[in-house]
DNA sequence: TACAATCAAATCGTACACGATTCAAATAAA
DNA sequence: TTTATTTGAATCGTGTACGATTTGATTGTA
Protein backbone atom coordinates (compact mmCIF):
# COMPACT_ATOMS: atom_id res chain seq x y z
CA UNK A 1 0.00 0.00 0.00
CA UNK A 2 3.00 2.05 0.85
CA UNK A 3 4.73 1.47 -2.79
CA UNK A 4 1.52 1.99 -4.50
CA UNK A 5 1.04 5.42 -2.56
CA UNK A 6 5.02 6.47 -3.63
CA UNK A 7 4.84 4.80 -7.33
CA UNK A 8 1.79 6.55 -7.92
CA UNK A 9 2.88 10.11 -6.65
CA UNK A 10 5.90 9.14 -9.13
CA UNK A 11 3.69 8.65 -11.71
CA UNK A 12 1.25 11.49 -11.42
CA UNK A 13 4.75 13.48 -10.97
CA UNK A 14 6.41 12.01 -14.78
CA UNK A 15 2.66 12.49 -16.70
CA UNK A 16 2.42 16.08 -15.45
CA UNK A 17 5.96 16.79 -16.25
CA UNK A 18 5.96 15.12 -19.60
CA UNK A 19 2.70 16.65 -20.16
CA UNK A 20 4.29 20.00 -19.43
CA UNK A 21 7.29 19.13 -21.75
CA UNK A 22 4.74 18.21 -24.69
CA UNK A 23 3.09 21.41 -24.05
CA UNK A 24 6.30 23.46 -24.70
CA UNK A 25 7.33 21.65 -27.75
CA UNK A 26 4.28 22.28 -29.71
CA UNK A 27 3.65 25.88 -28.52
CA UNK A 28 7.48 26.60 -29.97
CA UNK A 29 6.44 25.27 -33.43
CA UNK A 30 3.18 26.87 -33.26
CA UNK A 31 3.69 30.05 -32.04
CA UNK A 32 4.68 31.38 -35.38
CA UNK A 33 1.32 30.47 -36.63
CA UNK A 34 -0.58 31.88 -34.15
CA UNK A 35 -1.96 29.29 -32.47
CA UNK A 36 -1.49 27.10 -29.30
CA UNK A 37 -1.27 23.88 -28.27
CA UNK A 38 -4.78 22.90 -26.98
CA UNK A 39 -6.50 24.95 -29.98
CA UNK A 40 -4.15 22.90 -32.28
CA UNK A 41 -5.56 19.89 -30.77
CA UNK A 42 -8.65 21.50 -31.49
CA UNK A 43 -8.02 21.61 -35.00
CA UNK A 44 -6.53 17.74 -35.06
CA UNK A 45 -10.03 17.17 -33.87
CA UNK A 46 -11.71 19.16 -36.49
CA UNK A 47 -9.34 17.77 -39.42
CA UNK A 48 -10.64 14.51 -38.12
CA UNK A 49 -14.15 15.35 -38.60
CA UNK A 50 -15.19 18.90 -39.26
CA UNK A 51 -19.41 20.16 -38.52
CA UNK A 52 -19.60 19.20 -35.03
CA UNK A 53 -21.65 20.96 -32.17
CA UNK A 54 -19.69 22.28 -29.01
CA UNK A 55 -20.98 19.34 -27.03
CA UNK A 56 -19.62 17.09 -29.10
CA UNK A 57 -16.23 18.90 -29.66
CA UNK A 58 -15.91 19.00 -25.79
CA UNK A 59 -16.37 15.31 -25.49
CA UNK A 60 -13.71 14.38 -27.49
CA UNK A 61 -11.37 16.68 -25.99
CA UNK A 62 -12.62 15.92 -22.83
CA UNK A 63 -13.03 19.92 -22.18
CA UNK A 64 -15.86 21.48 -20.54
CA UNK A 65 -18.01 24.60 -21.69
CA UNK A 66 -16.00 27.36 -19.56
CA UNK A 67 -12.77 25.86 -21.38
CA UNK A 68 -14.13 25.39 -24.97
CA UNK A 69 -16.45 28.66 -25.52
CA UNK A 70 -14.13 31.40 -24.80
CA UNK A 71 -11.33 29.14 -26.94
CA UNK A 72 -13.46 29.00 -29.99
CA UNK A 73 -14.31 32.29 -29.95
CA UNK A 74 -10.52 33.52 -29.89
CA UNK A 75 -9.98 30.85 -32.76
CA UNK A 76 -13.23 32.54 -34.38
CA UNK A 77 -11.69 35.92 -34.17
CA UNK A 78 -8.11 34.83 -35.63
CA UNK A 79 -10.27 32.97 -38.76
CA UNK A 80 -9.56 29.47 -37.97
CA UNK A 81 -13.14 28.75 -37.23
CA UNK A 82 -16.56 29.66 -37.46
CA UNK A 83 -19.53 29.14 -35.54
CA UNK A 84 -22.74 28.92 -36.75
CA UNK A 85 -26.16 28.13 -34.40
CA UNK A 86 -27.89 24.92 -35.75
CA UNK A 87 -31.56 25.93 -37.73
CA UNK A 88 -33.08 22.45 -36.55
CA UNK A 89 -32.53 22.78 -32.65
CA UNK A 90 -31.23 26.36 -31.65
CA UNK A 91 -29.72 24.95 -28.43
CA UNK A 92 -26.57 23.34 -30.60
CA UNK A 93 -24.35 25.34 -32.05
CA UNK A 94 -21.49 23.87 -34.89
CA UNK A 95 -18.45 24.52 -35.26
CA UNK A 96 -16.87 24.42 -38.77
CA UNK A 97 -12.97 24.97 -40.34
CA UNK A 98 -12.56 27.96 -42.14
CA UNK A 99 -10.45 28.30 -45.28
CA UNK A 100 -7.17 28.99 -43.08
CA UNK A 101 -7.63 25.56 -41.26
CA UNK A 102 -7.32 23.50 -44.30
CA UNK A 103 -4.64 26.00 -45.87
CA UNK A 104 -2.23 25.42 -43.10
CA UNK A 105 -2.60 22.03 -42.17
CA UNK A 106 -0.25 21.47 -44.64
CA UNK A 107 3.03 23.48 -43.42
CA UNK A 108 1.84 22.77 -39.50
CA UNK A 109 1.71 19.16 -39.67
CA UNK A 110 5.01 19.58 -41.93
CA UNK A 111 6.95 21.47 -39.13
CA UNK A 112 5.58 19.85 -36.35
CA UNK A 113 6.89 16.48 -38.01
CA UNK A 114 10.36 17.75 -38.57
CA UNK A 115 10.38 18.81 -34.59
CA UNK A 116 9.26 15.62 -33.53
CA UNK A 117 11.91 13.21 -35.39
CA UNK A 118 14.94 15.52 -33.48
CA UNK A 119 13.71 13.60 -30.76
CA UNK A 120 14.23 10.24 -31.86
CA UNK A 121 11.11 8.34 -30.70
CA UNK A 122 10.59 4.97 -32.29
CA UNK A 123 7.82 2.94 -32.85
CA UNK A 124 7.78 0.74 -30.18
CA UNK A 125 8.13 3.58 -27.57
CA UNK A 126 4.86 5.58 -29.38
CA UNK A 127 3.03 2.07 -28.78
CA UNK A 128 4.10 1.02 -25.78
CA UNK A 129 3.25 4.15 -24.48
CA UNK A 130 -0.15 5.38 -26.31
CA UNK A 131 -1.27 1.43 -24.85
CA UNK A 132 -0.15 2.14 -21.37
CA UNK A 133 -1.74 5.69 -21.57
CA UNK A 134 -5.11 4.50 -22.80
CA UNK A 135 -4.99 1.36 -20.12
CA UNK A 136 -4.58 4.18 -17.42
CA UNK A 137 -6.82 6.65 -18.81
CA UNK A 138 -9.84 4.31 -18.69
CA UNK A 139 -9.23 3.14 -15.34
CA UNK A 140 -9.32 6.52 -14.08
CA UNK A 141 -12.08 7.07 -15.91
CA UNK A 142 -14.34 3.89 -14.69
CA UNK A 143 -13.40 4.65 -11.18
CA UNK A 144 -14.68 8.43 -11.61
CA UNK A 145 -17.37 6.62 -13.38
CA UNK A 146 -18.12 3.74 -10.31
CA UNK A 147 -17.98 6.54 -7.51
CA UNK A 148 -19.63 9.95 -8.91
CA UNK A 149 -22.41 7.75 -10.31
CA UNK B 1 7.52 9.92 -41.35
CA UNK B 2 3.70 9.96 -41.93
CA UNK B 3 3.03 7.58 -39.86
CA UNK B 4 5.18 9.01 -37.00
CA UNK B 5 3.10 12.36 -37.37
CA UNK B 6 -0.43 10.96 -36.47
CA UNK B 7 1.05 8.63 -33.90
CA UNK B 8 2.65 11.08 -32.32
CA UNK B 9 -0.98 13.38 -32.33
CA UNK B 10 -2.52 10.68 -30.86
CA UNK B 11 0.28 10.34 -28.18
CA UNK B 12 0.55 14.15 -27.68
CA UNK B 13 -3.34 13.74 -27.23
CA UNK B 14 -3.26 10.45 -24.73
CA UNK B 15 -1.17 12.32 -22.60
CA UNK B 16 -3.22 14.94 -22.44
CA UNK B 17 -6.51 13.04 -21.80
CA UNK B 18 -4.47 11.17 -18.91
CA UNK B 19 -3.36 14.03 -17.58
CA UNK B 20 -6.63 15.79 -17.40
CA UNK B 21 -7.85 12.79 -15.74
CA UNK B 22 -5.56 12.74 -12.90
CA UNK B 23 -6.46 16.16 -12.44
CA UNK B 24 -9.52 15.40 -11.93
CA UNK B 25 -9.04 12.25 -9.41
CA UNK B 26 -6.48 14.40 -7.40
CA UNK B 27 -8.78 17.64 -7.22
CA UNK B 28 -11.64 15.23 -5.96
CA UNK B 29 -9.80 14.05 -3.16
CA UNK B 30 -7.94 17.47 -2.38
CA UNK B 31 -10.86 19.41 -2.40
CA UNK B 32 -11.77 18.72 1.13
CA UNK B 33 -8.35 19.98 2.48
CA UNK B 34 -8.77 22.92 0.73
CA UNK B 35 -5.61 21.99 -1.99
CA UNK B 36 -5.55 21.85 -6.01
CA UNK B 37 -3.66 19.58 -7.78
CA UNK B 38 -0.34 21.92 -8.28
CA UNK B 39 -0.37 22.82 -4.54
CA UNK B 40 -0.34 19.65 -3.62
CA UNK B 41 2.80 18.40 -6.02
CA UNK B 42 4.51 21.66 -3.79
CA UNK B 43 4.14 19.78 -0.68
CA UNK B 44 4.77 16.45 -2.18
CA UNK B 45 8.49 18.56 -3.21
CA UNK B 46 8.33 19.72 0.41
CA UNK B 47 7.67 16.83 2.09
CA UNK B 48 10.43 15.44 0.45
CA UNK B 49 13.01 18.38 1.41
CA UNK B 50 12.29 21.21 3.39
CA UNK B 51 13.57 24.53 3.24
CA UNK B 52 13.99 25.25 -0.41
CA UNK B 53 14.39 28.73 -2.66
CA UNK B 54 12.00 29.34 -4.96
CA UNK B 55 14.04 28.36 -8.04
CA UNK B 56 15.12 25.69 -6.59
CA UNK B 57 11.17 24.45 -6.26
CA UNK B 58 10.36 25.60 -9.23
CA UNK B 59 13.30 23.34 -11.16
CA UNK B 60 12.39 20.76 -9.42
CA UNK B 61 8.34 21.17 -10.70
CA UNK B 62 9.55 22.60 -14.04
CA UNK B 63 7.31 25.75 -13.48
CA UNK B 64 8.38 29.08 -13.31
CA UNK B 65 7.99 32.24 -11.01
CA UNK B 66 4.70 33.42 -12.95
CA UNK B 67 3.41 30.23 -11.76
CA UNK B 68 5.21 29.53 -8.65
CA UNK B 69 4.80 33.19 -6.66
CA UNK B 70 1.69 33.42 -6.62
CA UNK B 71 0.62 29.64 -5.68
CA UNK B 72 3.12 29.84 -3.13
CA UNK B 73 1.41 32.75 -1.53
CA UNK B 74 -2.06 31.16 -1.75
CA UNK B 75 -0.40 28.69 0.06
CA UNK B 76 0.96 31.03 2.43
CA UNK B 77 -2.68 32.78 3.22
CA UNK B 78 -3.67 29.04 3.77
CA UNK B 79 -1.31 28.24 6.21
CA UNK B 80 0.47 25.04 4.55
CA UNK B 81 4.03 27.13 3.44
CA UNK B 82 5.86 29.85 4.79
CA UNK B 83 8.32 32.44 2.77
CA UNK B 84 11.19 34.00 4.33
CA UNK B 85 14.09 35.87 2.83
CA UNK B 86 17.31 34.86 3.19
CA UNK B 87 19.63 36.48 5.41
CA UNK B 88 22.67 35.77 3.09
CA UNK B 89 21.66 36.59 0.19
CA UNK B 90 18.69 38.95 0.20
CA UNK B 91 17.29 38.26 -3.80
CA UNK B 92 17.03 34.49 -2.65
CA UNK B 93 13.21 33.58 -0.72
CA UNK B 94 12.97 30.36 0.79
CA UNK B 95 10.17 28.25 1.60
CA UNK B 96 9.38 26.46 4.67
CA UNK B 97 6.43 23.93 5.76
CA UNK B 98 4.17 24.69 8.55
CA UNK B 99 2.21 22.65 10.65
CA UNK B 100 -0.11 22.45 9.30
CA UNK B 101 1.41 20.48 6.02
CA UNK B 102 2.51 18.48 8.38
CA UNK B 103 -0.29 17.14 10.86
CA UNK B 104 -2.59 16.69 7.10
CA UNK B 105 0.59 14.79 5.57
CA UNK B 106 -1.03 11.48 6.62
CA UNK B 107 -4.79 12.14 6.39
CA UNK B 108 -4.54 13.26 2.64
CA UNK B 109 -2.20 10.34 1.49
CA UNK B 110 -4.85 8.35 2.83
CA UNK B 111 -6.94 8.99 1.34
CA UNK B 112 -5.32 9.23 -2.10
CA UNK B 113 -4.18 5.66 -1.52
CA UNK B 114 -7.51 5.01 -0.78
CA UNK B 115 -8.78 6.29 -4.34
CA UNK B 116 -5.74 5.07 -6.19
CA UNK B 117 -6.44 1.39 -5.45
CA UNK B 118 -9.91 1.68 -6.97
CA UNK B 119 -8.43 2.53 -10.09
CA UNK B 120 -6.36 -1.29 -9.45
CA UNK B 121 -3.19 -0.83 -11.45
CA UNK B 122 -1.02 -3.05 -11.15
CA UNK B 123 2.98 -2.76 -10.19
CA UNK B 124 4.03 -3.74 -13.54
CA UNK B 125 1.84 -1.31 -15.12
CA UNK B 126 3.53 1.33 -12.96
CA UNK B 127 7.34 0.51 -13.48
CA UNK B 128 6.33 -0.09 -17.27
CA UNK B 129 4.51 3.60 -17.86
CA UNK B 130 6.91 5.51 -15.34
CA UNK B 131 9.81 4.46 -17.33
CA UNK B 132 8.54 4.91 -20.88
CA UNK B 133 7.64 8.74 -19.53
CA UNK B 134 10.84 9.47 -18.38
CA UNK B 135 12.48 8.45 -21.08
CA UNK B 136 10.31 10.54 -23.60
CA UNK B 137 10.34 12.98 -20.99
CA UNK B 138 14.16 13.11 -21.44
CA UNK B 139 14.25 13.29 -25.32
CA UNK B 140 11.87 16.36 -25.09
CA UNK B 141 14.17 17.79 -22.48
CA UNK B 142 17.41 17.11 -24.87
CA UNK B 143 15.62 18.39 -27.80
CA UNK B 144 14.64 21.59 -26.25
CA UNK B 145 18.98 21.92 -25.10
CA UNK B 146 20.00 21.19 -28.61
CA UNK B 147 17.67 23.42 -30.55
CA UNK B 148 17.25 26.27 -27.89
CA UNK B 149 20.86 26.34 -27.18
C1' DT C 1 -52.30 23.77 -24.55
C1' DA C 2 -49.50 24.28 -20.47
C1' DC C 3 -46.02 23.50 -17.48
C1' DA C 4 -42.11 20.97 -15.67
C1' DA C 5 -37.87 18.77 -16.60
C1' DT C 6 -34.05 18.61 -19.47
C1' DC C 7 -30.52 20.11 -22.36
C1' DA C 8 -26.89 23.12 -24.82
C1' DA C 9 -24.20 27.31 -24.43
C1' DA C 10 -22.67 31.16 -22.28
C1' DT C 11 -21.03 33.47 -18.21
C1' DC C 12 -18.63 34.01 -13.77
C1' DG C 13 -15.02 33.30 -10.30
C1' DT C 14 -10.83 30.98 -9.03
C1' DA C 15 -6.49 28.91 -10.08
C1' DC C 16 -2.80 27.44 -12.91
C1' DA C 17 0.93 28.20 -16.72
C1' DC C 18 3.95 30.70 -19.67
C1' DG C 19 6.84 34.41 -21.79
C1' DA C 20 8.32 39.07 -21.17
C1' DT C 21 9.45 42.76 -18.31
C1' DT C 22 10.95 44.97 -14.12
C1' DC C 23 13.58 45.59 -9.94
C1' DA C 24 16.80 44.92 -6.35
C1' DA C 25 20.74 42.44 -4.77
C1' DA C 26 25.09 40.31 -5.73
C1' DT C 27 29.11 39.52 -8.42
C1' DA C 28 32.52 40.60 -11.97
C1' DA C 29 35.22 43.82 -14.68
C1' DA C 30 37.39 48.07 -15.65
C1' DT D 1 35.73 52.14 -6.19
C1' DT D 2 32.62 52.57 -9.96
C1' DT D 3 30.30 50.52 -13.42
C1' DA D 4 28.45 46.50 -15.94
C1' DT D 5 26.52 42.07 -15.89
C1' DT D 6 24.14 38.50 -13.92
C1' DT D 7 20.82 36.51 -10.90
C1' DG D 8 16.36 35.56 -8.18
C1' DA D 9 11.65 37.14 -7.45
C1' DA D 10 7.81 39.67 -8.46
C1' DT D 11 4.61 41.53 -11.80
C1' DC D 12 1.88 41.75 -16.06
C1' DG D 13 -0.86 40.07 -20.01
C1' DT D 14 -2.80 36.19 -22.39
C1' DG D 15 -4.75 31.73 -22.50
C1' DT D 16 -6.31 27.53 -20.68
C1' DA D 17 -9.22 24.68 -17.18
C1' DC D 18 -12.88 23.72 -13.94
C1' DG D 19 -17.25 23.92 -11.17
C1' DA D 20 -21.41 26.57 -10.51
C1' DT D 21 -24.92 29.42 -12.17
C1' DT D 22 -27.82 31.42 -15.75
C1' DT D 23 -30.45 31.72 -19.99
C1' DG D 24 -32.95 30.12 -23.71
C1' DA D 25 -34.70 26.25 -26.46
C1' DT D 26 -36.74 21.63 -26.54
C1' DT D 27 -39.06 17.72 -24.96
C1' DG D 28 -42.14 15.07 -21.94
C1' DT D 29 -46.24 14.76 -19.66
C1' DA D 30 -50.60 16.01 -17.61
Amino acid sequence: MKDFLSLNNQLCFAIYETAGEFNKLYTSVLQPFGLTYPQYLVLLALWEKDEVSMKELGTRLGLGTGTLTPMISRMQENGWVRKERSKEDERKVFIYLEEKAHRDKSPITKRIAEEIQLCDISLTEYDELMTRLNELDQKLKDRSKSTGA
